[in-house]
DNA sequence: ACCGGACATGTACATCTGTACACCAATGGT
DNA sequence: ACCATTGGTGTACAGATGTACATGTCCGGT
């Protein structure tokens, strides 16, 4: 991220011949260059995404990123899209290894601690995601998907209603752990999220 | 704001004169200043603050801006800190106002709905104030204090860990309840704090 | 009456940004 | 063997932006 080397052109030597090695097919690009753009949100913010960061970030020239999304906000868009399915899927997989036997209110306080913690990142994005729609009519779509599926994820253990109320606890906790530089307990989390279950 | 007359300068018109009226003592100006700082973000978001928009929204030129604010990171500070502020001030009075006899669930559902509905734009701010936090270690503080007051407003009528528990389900049906076009349902938002409570 | 300093403003400027576009290279169909 | 199409890249450019600063204007102290 501080390494200024690569694709950022703009300077005026005529690069004496052709190019280095252009015309080559990547057909990764286009994914390569949207998470690449995720990265830069997640480390420094959607008010700082500019196409030559993108570039930089993903190890392409300025060039690429306007061929693949031809406006800023259709590469801030894909970005976030894409980083909302990812979450989706790995939310999926979470439930799939979830022992139906197993205490849900324990489970879902490991959850919220996972995304405080090693996936801080990606908590982080998903945010984001969510301030930047207010004023994008098109992610708007995007995350309220993202949280329905989680409120439908936790009603397949128990109800609608109560599948909801999870969701919002939920993102509550994800919203007031990723200020706070420590990180909230355990024992609390589990517990509040027993309460809401039991009553 | 779609009104782009005033204080749009960097024209190259020399002004025949001195300039209309300046040097008049304004002691309000700063305050000014930062509560157009506050509308703009509420508007537009803080990806698009800038000097000019907030000079145009409060209706001085653009030199005041930097006059008050060293720099942008400065007045973003500022305005979040105000808004902050003038948030928790909101809750306690709602507080005072509450009257003791009566149901907690039921008081915070409607508080709830009024943060989604007639104080929308005061709960978009505060969340963008969140978020620009996470890349802003001066704001951390800020928006700690905020939860911080939350939690221990809301503890004053239980306990310290109802609480917090309270607080983050609060700012969960802030967050969720802010990017859909339909409010959630004050039967539902009631019912899930008073399982907490029951609990 | 005078003057230092705070308030206030208009303007200049280097820099960054989004985006357009002309160009080059490879591929695949015929 | 040819060439149209698509993938890929470097560069240019107009506009926006943060910020500095010279200048003007008023107030309070002496």
């Amino acid at each position: 991220m501080t390494t200024p080397d690569a694709a950022t052109s703009d300077a005026t030597v005529p690069r004496s011949t052709g190019a280095r090695a252009a015309g080559q097919r990547d057909p990764d690009r286009r994914e390569r260059i949207a998470r690449a753009a995720i990265e830069v949100v997640a480390e420094v913010g959607v008010e700082k995404l500019t196409h030559r960061r993108v570039a930089a970030a993903a190890g392409v020239p300025l060039g690429s990123t306007t061929y693949y999304f031809k406006t800023l906000d259709d590469l801030l868009a894909s970005a976030l899209r894409q980083a909302a399915d990812d979450d989706v899927d790995h939310l999926r997989t979470w439930a799939a290894g979830l022992d139906a036997g197993g205490d849900l209110a324990e489970a879902l306080a490991e959850l919220v601690l996972h995304y405080l913690g090693p996936a801080r990142a990606q908590t982080v994005v998903e945010h984001q995601l969510y301030i930047a729609a207010l004023h994008r009519p098109a992610l708007q779509h995007v995350s309220q998907e993202w949280d329905t599926a989680l409120a439908d994820l936790f009603a397949g253990y128990t109800d609608a209603e109560t599948g909801r109320a999870l969701s919002v606890l939920f993102c509550g906790w994800q919203l007031q752990g990723i200020v706070r530089e420590q990180l909230p307990g355990r024992r609390e989390v589990e517990a509040s999220f027993r309460r809401l279950l039991d009553g």
